[in-house]
DNA sequence: CGCTGATGTATTAGCGCTGTTATATTAGCG
DNA sequence: CGCTAATATAACAGCGCTAATACATCAGCG
């Protein structure tokens, strides 16, 4: 038996690998699922510094940073200088704007599949997850865990 | 936005991390949550093989090949060529042994709070975890984002 | 009897995902 | 000039995986 949320792991790794699948089907190269959201982003918002770019998308400027690296690799963004010379606007390529139908599309299907998936089981898990969150406000997991910690002697 | 189930994987990031408190907590040094399972098995199991291990586990034999490393680092287990020379008995030491006890008290206690968690709320986790589990053997989630995916035009 | 090839086991290198901290660089500003 | 802000990068942490490698074993064959 693996810890309790080891299913849950599971669970997401699993649908990690199925999006995978149908980027792989479409036949698209070199575009990892982290790379959907912020190309997303970034053609919604127009040109964005990687500060405003990271707190878009709730990440740190570093890893924001490090995934602008890699999807300068990809050649998906440029990173011009801004007007400000110590920020740079990062803004997509051709390739990238190219990407972003797609993307989106992907982006609303699965959000179309989840919706599907909690209609379609009694315990919907996007409600249970909320559930969860807002229940260990009320008492953290740390508490509850040591409420039930029993240690045998020795 | 994040993806669709980056609230969940945040869930299971900061459920990890109060575990790692509760080790702290007990001012346990040097043991990683992933620790914690092989050596509970091994407990249980007595001496096992990496590849015994590693099916008991539900890992591959080289993830737990790692973890027995980092757990020999740490003056866990013991690593003993078997009869068949081929492999390798894997034992707890002293040090190993002696932290089982509340490694399992820690386990029976995290069960507990997932179980009273999962009462506490409309949506039991769990049972939330189960019936998405069957639901996408039914149909799997690659098949219902492409019954949703709508490509725009061009 | 000894070699060979198939199989099983363990390790290791390299990669994916996530993130962090610390440091360097550069620019703006008072 | 010195402080602050923004960015970039390196090094590291965690979790896992696959694929390649190394080695042992064993069956079969000449």
């Amino acid at each position: 038996m693996p810890d309790p949320w080891a299913s849950l792991h599971q669970l997401l790794t699993d649908l990690d690998a199925e999006i995978e699948e149908v980027y792989a089907a479409r036949g698209i190269q070199g575009v990892r699922p982290r790379f959907a959201y912020p190309l997303i982003r970034l053609a919604h918002t127009g040109p964005l510094t990687i500060r405003e770019l990271a707190r878009s998308l709730r990440r740190s400027h570093s890893a924001i940073s490090q995934t602008v690296a890699a999807l300068r690799t990809e050649g998906l963004v440029t990173s011009e200088p801004g007007p400000d010379a110590r920020t740079r606007r990062i803004d997509l390529t051709e390739r990238g704007r190219a990407l972003v139908p797609f993307l989106e599309a992907e982006w609303r299907a699965t959000h179309a599949a989840v919706a599907e998936l909690d209609a379609e089981v009694p315990h919907a898990l996007t409600a249970a997850v909320g559930e969860v969150r807002r229940a260990l406000e009320r008492r953290s997991m740390r508490q509850r865990i040591g409420d039930h910690l029993v240690e045998p002697p020795g």
